[in-house]
DNA sequence: TATAAAAGTTAGACTTACCTAACAAATGTT
DNA sequence: AACATTTGTTAGGTAAGTCTAACTTTTATA
């Protein structure tokens, strides 16, 4: 059985692995980084790691989680988001308050927990911030999902994800009645700063920046997504 | 803030408290034994919740929760009891593998959690084995009950709650179809060996030992109890 | 290609929570 | 009261997970 922090590394690693899509490697520091520890600790947890034959490392190599690990690391992210789908479909947590809480809760070891959360809540595929939910095989619903930053002057679109879910992004969007779902029309796109004037469901045309045009992922086929 | 650990000493003082009613204190051994550790290690964290000011703690004295260690152990308390009924009454565990789980969920850190939990499941005053869930404000609803073995010959009674939570005896009341709410009446107490004949619901009559009867708590009062 | 910068490792130390073995105090029993 | 038993403490040690400081390897750049 896993300690609570070696889910935390397998779990990190797992997360630097979808980011760097094409190579889903890291190295040291990237993941001293992403779990705030320094590298030297960092160092101690991929030897113990490997042994558990957990990740594939070699000193200064790249780090690489094995099946196992990964397979491990999809439990744990399936069990953070089905918590953060119950947080906020049932406890009235706001967008921004269940990533902290789920960070605890994904670690509570119990499988019939798990699946049984995973049917009190519908069989949901993805959670409030759009991230798929891998199932109890490990396998990850697929949606395509564009930036908004992608989209083209008249099109319509509509909301799916996140990909910024800093509390500042988040309650900026709350603001903006921006949720799951709501509909966005781009109406023009300003290439000078690559900002852009959008509607926002039925509200009134509104710019926004660059930067917040690629922080939200859109569809552009209209697709029923759970909501609230 | 507390760790797991400390947090597990806190509560197994509040339930020592609660089991020596007369005097809520307890011995190291005691203590140890409750934790599953060696009084050796008792003593050191003693000492260091001694420092904290939540227990009072005197070599070789008696220990005590201090008001301070005495309201953040509710607080856990009520933590362990809520997601008891959650998983009982909304994931559909059965009584006796929710203790094992609400042992790791007790420690989840969010007050806003407890506290919305409570309001989902409909402010529930006692758990699934019908112990008392302690209010935010540290209160602990109140609930007269006898043992089964104080019933007199011909009465009709209520269970109200397991004074054993052991698993052995849970399933062996889920097997008499006997859970909180169900009535029972008294047949026929035989001296000899503390057993009685009882009627479980409309089951036919059933005799049970003295340690049964002495390990199911009723009321006398007919009183509506939460159901499932 | 030589050198500087970045990335990664090692050694040694700290804290928490646990242990065993030896000891000390309190309690019970003849 | 003396002794034996139970109860509780101390000392010293371990493992997990963290740190800093010093070192090594790899990579980038002049
Ligand atoms: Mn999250
Ligand atoms: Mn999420
Ligand atoms: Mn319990
Ligand atoms: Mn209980």
């Amino acid at each position: 059985m896993l300690s609570y922090t070696e889910e935390n590394y397998l779990k990190a690693l797992l997360k630097l692995s979808f980011q760097n899509e094409d190579k889903p490697e890291a190295g040291t520091n990237e993941m001293a980084a992403h779990l705030g520890v320094k590298p030297a600790t960092a160092t101690d947890m991929l030897k113990k790691l490997k042994e558990k034959d957990l990740v594939n490392y070699k000193k200064y190599g790249k780090i690489l989680l094995t099946e196992s690990g990964k397979q491990q690391a999809l439990v744990i992210l399936r069990k953070h988001r089905l918590w953060e789908t119950f947080l906020y479909e049932k406890l009235d947590f706001s967008w921004d308050e269940v990533h902290e809480v789920a960070e605890q809760l994904e670690h509570i070891q119990s499988s019939k927990l798990v699946d049984k959360l995973e049917e009190f809540l519908g069989f949901p595929e993805f959670d409030p911030h759009g991230d798929p939910i891998p199932k109890a095989n490990g396998d990850l619903p697929i949606l395509e999902k564009v930036l908004l930053s992608e989209v083209k002057e008249g099109e319509t679109c509509q909301v799916v994800a996140v990909k910024d879910t800093s509390t500042v992004f988040l309650q900026y969007l709350e603001k903006l009645q921006i949720t799951i779902g709501t509909p966005i029309k781009v109406l023009e796109r300003i290439d000078f700063d690559g900002s852009m004037s959008i509607q926002i469901s039925d509200q009134e045309a509104r710019n926004v920046s660059m930067k917040f045009a690629e922080s939200l992922f859109i569809t552009l086929h209209h697709k029923i997504c759970q909501q609230k």
